[in-house]
RNA sequence: GGGCUCGUAGUGAAGAGGCCUAUCACGCCUCCCUGUCACGGAGGAGAUCGCCGGUUCAAAUCCGGUCGGGCCCGCCA
């Protein structure tokens, strides 16, 4: 029976069989040292006889084996113990060269990413990598239970779409069967339809977006954690949901996988149970202030804003996260709410995390006639075929109701301390890659 | 879409008119090595310096073009 890398520790004494990847050969003469991995990380295994050892001639790094061998406790072996008396048993024989040492720190250098992702097949085994990978699943996992601990549906929303959209960002045509169809760029329509059944829901899946951007945070395609609750009381409830949420996933992930993030040289998380929250208006007059650059005329965030406040909120507050609030109407889509006390902003609430914009959380205009009136008025045709259905969900009453659009891969990014959000995707797509 | 940058063995880097018949490290191959864990030591193979053209007695190096990356801005998560 196979025992994992993990258990073998608690073997001392028996004969157990592994198998793995060949992860790393260090041939001493009489004695060899090899590193088996598995899914669970790497076994040392001590080689003495020659003709084992000879086994492993012309064998590259990424061979699978199986090993049969006695576990001895072993102070100077990683982990305590080891495998003598192997016999080995190559599964499959591994003879071409790797293009990457996988052993060793791959390059992150953006000039270098290039060859990280053409390599990504064979870069992914190397530990650090995996542990990336592990942080994502793991804070996927904690979004996940938080939403679900508070009653939210997960639910799963078309990305091949007729062709109506919110707007906003560029979408890529298909060809549907001979008809022109196209990805969908956000499940916005959905999950506001899906309050109308639920209440609460969540969705996190891709988002398509054909933007030609070109940057260290964009990609094509993006994973979005999408949700949107219904019967709120005011804008303040989805900012402290998005909050709560956010605050549970990073004192978790930070708690249960420290020694990963630790040895990834992630940033010390310095976080408080509630988020500093400054409108743009005073974003834009405390950076003004602060750097000499004039910002009051822009009618969003420009990116060095969002670095600033962030570093000053982190500073001043101790919160390496912040919203920024209150919008102006310039910027707003026509199913976001005007805020009802100031029509010059929107009930729009943006998370920043670590000088990088995570969520936006907009409350919805809920009521059918100003929702019609704000489409016209946004140059939408409401009477076009593809806001039959999303309309419908309003004329057969929606609760007041708001959510967020949460960009996963940035998360995941700045959480680990990364700098490229294309670091956070296992096989990223931008404008120039489609590979692999 | 705009601006700025970078392309040198499989990988990561040095070289910035002649010292280049291109240097180093890792990896690979051969040999030595009984406690390595980025093992160590000796030797070897591996690059028409992204591509095309130009300037020059002479180009990896300067200029123009082209192809492929990266970063920033715009847009957005």
């Amino acid at each position: 029976m196979r025992v994992l890398s993990s258990q073998v520790k608690d073997h001392v004494g028996q004969s157990v069989h592994i198998e793995g990847w060949l992860h790393k050969k260090r041939l001493l003469g009489g004695l060899t040292f090899i590193n088996v991995r598995d899914r669970q990380g790497l076994v040392q295994v001590v080689i003495q006889d020659k003709d084992e050892v000879e086994k492993l001639r012309g064998l590259q790094i990424g061979t699978v084996l199986a090993v049969d061998g006695t576990v001895k406790e072993e102070p100077r072996a990683p982990g305590g113990a080891e495998l003598h008396d192997a016999k080995l048993e190559v599964l499959v024989p591994v003879e071409a060269e790797p293009p990457i040492e996988i052993d060793k720190p791959l390059s992150h250098k953006p000039d270098n990413l290039d060859t990280l992702f053409d390599h990504r097949v064979l870069g992914l085994r190397n530990l650090q990598e995996q542990k990336v990978f592990k942080i994502r699943a793991g804070l996927l996992r904690f979004l996940r239970d938080f939403l679900t601990d508070h009653e939210f549906v997960e639910i799963n929303t078309p990305k091949i779409l007729a062709g109506a959209t919110e707007g906003g960002a560029e979408v890529f045509k298909v060809d549907y069967f001979g008809r022109e169809a196209v990805l969908a760029q956000s499940p916005q329509f959905y999950k506001q339809i899906m309050v109308g059944a639920y209440e609460r829901v969540f969705e996190i899946a891709p988002a398509y977006r054909a933007e030609l951007s070109a940057t260290s945070r964009h990609v094509s395609e993006v994973y979005m954690l999408d949700l949107e609750m219904g019967f709120i009381e005011g804008h303040e409830d989805v900012l402290d949901m998005v909050q709560d949420m956010t605050y549970f996933a990073l004192t978790n992930i930070y708690k249960e996988f420290a020694d990963e993030l630790k040895s990834l040289n992630a940033p010390e998380l310095v976080l408080k149970e509630k988020f500093p929250r400054y409108t743009v208006a005073e974003v834009h007059e405390m950076y003004t202030k602060a750097t000499g650059t004039d910002t009051t005329k822009e009618k969003d965030l420009i990116p060095d804003e969002e670095r600033w406040i962030c570093d000053h909120a982190k500073k001043n507050e101790g919160s390496d996260a912040v919203f920024v609030t209150h919008f102006p109407v310039e910027a707003m889509k026509f199913y976001h709410m005007v805020n009802p006390d100031d029509p010059t902003t929107v009930m729009w609430g943006d998370l920043l995390f670590r000088g990088l914009e995570i969520a936006t959380c907009p409350q919805r205009e809920h009521h059918y006639d100003k929702l019609v009136e704000q489409m016209k008025k946004a140059g939408i045709d409401p009477e076009h075929p593809g806001f039959k259905y999303y309309l419908q969900a309003f004329k057969h009453g929606l609760p007041a109701h708001g959510g967020c659009g949460f960009g996963v891969d940035r998360l995941v990014e700045k959480t680990v301390g990364l700098s490229n959000v294309k670091e956070a995707i296992l096989f990223p797509r931008d404008i120039n890659r489609l590979t692999p």
